[in-house]
DNA sequence: GCGGCGATGTCAGCGGTGCTCACATCGCCG
DNA sequence: CGGCGATGTGAGCACCGCTGACATCGCCGC
């Protein structure tokens, strides 16, 4: 008994090839990955992970989740950072950007859900735009941004962080990491769009 | 002669494939063509299209340039609907997100280049960048737009109109186009960032 | 205790893919 | 008109996703 905690026949497999298959993703994007490749570095034959995952986008959904709740927890945390609205907000557009330069391979797997709901409208995208809609209403009434539709601002900041993160991870593949100058500054553009505040007449 | 058209061996068949291969991209994503396939429907055999293409990334990338020569087409005309910078902006506004929302996978096609200068390094994103950079430029001097750095006003645009879009294009997949009334309401929200303005103390 | 049964893994194989190489064919140019 | 380069062909390689029949293992009820 080499391994004390490999189970059943084999191992545990499912969670042996979504953590491979992640990094994976992660490292050389979500089309490099092979069923048949997951299995031989699992060790295991060429259908073995068939028995786990009824065909790829299944496993590549799995892959897709375990991101989402890893950039989710990131959001999470970042947002314990500050006391007021204006600075959490700025710290969850840093996480959210900070994520895309990151793992820009996993950022668009995330909202790449080729079946029905997707990115916005799946998890991430909701409890997102819950937590700025939170935050913008809790900045009105501490009068640190205009009052104003809420929604059209939660709309507007929501689009303005997802553009900067998909310009990012969309500049060089997996080459160049975001400079935490540029993170700076571009968190500050976007603060300020807060503050100047904007809604319909 | 059948085919009056066609010239040296079998046809011209680079243009038949670049054209095929965007109808195809267009209707089903870019992972769902095959050479094979193409060759298929030019009636040529599996090989041929590899005198034109040495692999099929560099068909892809002929393709995401006619997508992009599209777009900009698209951009151009639209910038010429309106007299003032505010209602150029807007129907640019308009017209980005309506591509996204009616070509959804041409769109990622565009910004997916993975080589080395993508989308907003590449052409379109310079012209573009150049433009807005340009009706900004205009729309401070005739007093619409407050003066403050113009580089961060048009970045600032320029995430936001392609966080739009992407929301947009992520929605689902290929499936429901925007409302013109959707429309309207995101070129209106941007028109007010411009509108309001802000900028680096 | 043990026998059966369901979950898990194996093997061989099907049709498809991107891509290559030796060869055939065509048009143009010297 | 003859040769040559551009273009298309056919066979084939290695890989892929996925399937079905079969083997094996552990657990559960008898």
């Amino acid at each position: 008994m080499p391994e004390p905690d490999t189970r059943y026949h084999h191992g545990n497999l499912r969670e042996t090839l979504v953590t491979a298959a992640l990094r994976a993703v992660d490292r050389e994007g979500a089309d490099a990955v092979s069923m048949r490749q997951l299995a031989r570095e699992a060790g295991v034959s060429s259908a073995a992970p068939f028995r786990h995952f009824a065909d790829k986008q299944l496993l590549l959904d799995a892959v897709a989740d375990r991101a989402a709740a890893q950039l989710q927890s990131m959001l999470d945390r970042a947002a314990t950072d500050g006391t007021d609205a204006l600075t959490q907000f700025r710290a969850m557009t840093v996480a959210y950007v900070r994520y895309a330069s990151e793992h820009p391979a996993l950022f668009d797997l995330i909202h790449a859900r080729p079946g029905a709901l997707s990115g916005f409208l799946g998890a991430v995208g909701d409890e997102r735009r819950l937590k700025l809609n939170a935050l913008i209403c809790e900045g009105q009434n501490a009068g640190l941004i205009p009052e104003a539709d809420p929604e059209l601002i939660t709309l507007t900041s929501e689009a303005l962080t997802h553009g900067l993160a998909r310009m990012v991870a969309e500049g060089h593949p997996r080459v160049r990491a975001l400079s935490s100058e540029d993170a700076r500054k571009l968190a500050l553009a976007a603060t300020q769009l807060l503050q100047r505040g904007f809604g319909l007449s």
